[in-house]
DNA sequence: CGTCTCCAGGTTTTT
DNA sequence: CCTGGAGACG
């Protein structure tokens, strides 16, 4: 039995030793909240609650990895009825035990953002519109807006009303899911088949929720529907870190919940155990510019501590010297391990530059977000063949992989592929199937050859993939099998680097699988799971976590994260707050404020902020202004290494210039 | 008919 | 700066 009045402050306490009845915790920054939740699922289980009756819905896989971790730690127990999960995982495994319900196959695929835009010029190439004349970035968030809820037809968007009805049907046809249908499909099963609903309900009788301020409505949704049978139900959120208001996160969840459970009791985790007082009182003071937010005061026991250093590199080389020297210099002392390193960036994009001093520097790291691993264009083409093999249905799968490496399938004989298949009402690969088997085809005897070869392909190794044996060891074979490496030393010519770099990649791919299917813990050992798996698997893969790396990623990655040293890196106006987070909507202001508040609480003892005279952006050097954020952090408590100099006519000249440029660039 | 090459455009944040 | 689409060539 844990004492769990010794082990947590009095409101933790609460939290973790009620476990009947609805919660509302709202736990500030660094409160412990992790902490709390863990010590509550232990309880639970040593109260005698089984494992399967609890639910637990993070908001990353890694913090679901992280919260069974010490919940194993905590109580010595093998976990493997416990539930803990992100919302789309769970989503998936809803699907996979039930989705025939809605009238798809069991194998269904799932489409990440790449698919969605092929798919979506699918769509539109069958109702006779050229996608060269769409947006397509564009289209998927809007179809992701309509299918959530989020957003109704407006008169901009109506247009495509046609496109998206089409894209829908295209995903049932191929036996596909995208991410939100994860989320809306298990909502439609449990609404239509009040039965299924019955059992989920029945089992899971403990749920909570994690990182509740960035639950969207449809997650509300479906956690609602389960939790309103048995009434256990916990949610643990910070409005002030909310900061996915763009995805469908609603600071209204909150008001619903406690619409939706009258007796709910509401617990405030207001000390902050992570963080110095500078950073903690320069956290307060800019997070009170916001309007809209409970009202909650952290507070600390711990030292003031270091000043928070302010710098105003030349450029962004500079910005990224500063960065790698700052690490070497405090490596140095001893007392810091490189994963006590956190850099934090608003977009992407600023990552290359401070890669490129932490190379030059040879400082160990790891960059989460940006192009994920299972999105480069290599990976996806071997796992495009991984699912045609489990779902002959993926047509956008399959035409993906169908002249990769090349096969003499061209515009033409694709389209007559396609036209076959639409015409039988088939998928892709049905259609080239029976057209290489016909008599009279149309296609070219060369071509029937090859692709008689490729469905053979398919079909054999599908074979020895579905042993569930050394799926590795097959894999690898199969990219042997089709030549991938000659195809990639062809199609870069003259970049054998890349070649080589691409190649690598597949190779650190399969070993990814061995590793996965060689997990002891792994009970659920085939390639479909495996498919299923990374496709959700995004920005928190680098699980290889040795301790030795230093961490690079967005504010939105760092979310749940704390780091003994933080640095955050072009604090500039127009990147946080974010030009575009603006321009139509100025309550987005405090969105961004959020943002800057998340960032700054990560820190733990020692805070760098950077903001950069000049940018190199879009072949241009832009001067740059300082986040007006900075401006919110009391002056004392930071120490300004190089103060700025005041603007000469001249640079205040061209700062208007390029603000206004800034500003036309950007519109529509 | 398939492939090669040049040119325009473009991502804020993520499951 | 890199990716993807359109047009010329073999």
């Amino acid at each position: 039995m844990i004492d769990l009045a010794k082990k947590l402050n009095p409101q933790q306490c609460e939290t973790a030793s009620e476990t009947e009845g609805a919660f509302l915790v709202i736990a500030g920054a660094g409160s412990g909240k992790t902490r709390t939740i863990t010590y509550r699922i232990a309880n639970m289980l040593d109260k005698g609650i089984p494992q399967s009756a609890i639910l637990a819905l993070t908001f990353t896989n890694k913090a679901a990895r992280e919260m069974e971790q010490r919940i194993k730690e905590l109580t010595g127990r093998k976990l493997t009825k416990l539930t803990i999960s992100t919302f789309h995982a769970f989503g998936v495994k809803i699907l996979r035990e039930s989705i025939t319900r809605l009238g798809y196959k069991e194998n269904f695929s799932i489409y990440d953002q790449t698919d969605k835009i092929s798919l979506i010029k699918e769509a539109a190439r069958s109702l006779k519109i050229d996608p060269g004349t769409l947006d397509l970035y564009n289209l998927t968030n809007v179809f992701s807006s309509i299918k959530t809820g989020r957003e109704v037809w407006s008169p901009e968007t109506s247009q495509y009303k046609d496109i998206y009805n089409e894209y829908n049907d295209l995903l049932k046809l191929y036996n596909a899911a995208d991410f939100d249908d994860l989320i809306v499909l298990p909502i439609k099963i449990f609404q239509d088949h009040p039965d299924v609903l019955a059992e989920y309900q029945a089992r899971y009788r403990y749920i909570m929720v994690d990182e509740f301020q960035d639950t969207s409505k449809i997650q509300y949704t479906m956690v609602h529907l389960l939790a309103q049978k048995s009434g256990n139900i916990c949610v643990v959120g910070d409005d002030d870190q909310s900061i996915y208001s763009w995805r469908g996160a609603n600071y209204d969840n909150i008001i619903q919940f406690e619409k939706d459970f009258p007796d709910v009791r509401e617990i405030k985790l207001e000390q902050n155990y992570r963080s110095t007082g500078t950073i903690l009182d320069a956290a307060n003071s800019v997070i009170a510019h916001n309007t809209k937010r409970k009202n909650k005061s952290l507070w600390s026991k711990s030292g003031e501590g270091l000043p928070i250093s302010v710098n105003y590199p030349e450029n962004e080389a500079k910005e990224a010297d500063f960065i790698a020297d700052t690490i070497i210099l405090l490596k140095g002392r001893g007392d810091l391990k490189f994963d006590d390193f956190g850099i934090l960036i608003r977009t992407n994009s600023l990552a290359a530059n401070i890669e490129d001093a932490l190379l030059r520097e040879a400082i160990p790291y790891s960059v989460s977000g940006g192009t994920s691993f299972f999105t480069r264009k290599e990976i996806k083409d071997i796992i495009s063949y991984m699912r045609v093999m489990t779902n002959p249905d993926d047509d956008i799968s399959l035409l993906r992989v169908i002249n990769t490496p090349r096969r003499g399938v061209g515009k033409k004989a694709l389209e007559t592929i396609t036209g076959f298949g639409k015409e039988k009402h088939c998928s892709v690969f049905r259609a080239i199937k029976d057209l290489t088997a016909m008599e009279n085809s149309p296609l070219p005897d060369k071509l029937k050859g090859q692709l008689d070869d490729f469905i053979h392909l398919i079909f054999n190794y599908k074979e020895k993939f579905s042993t569930g044996r050394n799926m590795s060891a097959t894999l690898n074979a199969l990219v042997d099998d089709i030549n991938y490496w000659g195809y990639l030393v062809m199609e870069y010519q003259k970049n054998e680097k890349e070649a080589k770099w691409k190649y690598k990649n597949i190779m650190t791919f399969i070993n990814l699988m061995d590793r996965w299917e060689k997990d002891p813990d792994n009970e659920d050992v085939n390639l479909y799971s495996y498919l299923n798996r990374i496709t959700l698997i995004t920005r928190d893969d680098a699980q290889g976590d040795e301790g030795g790396k230093v961490n690079l990623m967005t504010i939105h990655a760092a979310k749940g994260l704390e780091f003994k040293v933080v640095f955050l890196a072009g604090c500039e106006d127009a990147i946080i707050p974010h030009a575009r987070a603006l321009e139509d909507d100025p309550d987005n202001i405090e969105e961004e404020r959020r943002l800057f508040y998340v960032a700054v609480t990560r820190a733990m003892e020692r805070l760098y902020i950077t903001s950069c005279r000049t940018r190199h952006h879009q072949n241009e050097d832009m001067i740059c202004i300082p986040s007006r954020f900075l401006e919110e952090i009391p002056s004392g408590l930071t120490k300004a290494s190089e103060p700025e100099k005041p603007l000469t006519e001249e640079e205040k000249m061209t700062r208007i210039m390029s603000k206004f440029s800034r500003f036309k660039g950007n519109i529509k």
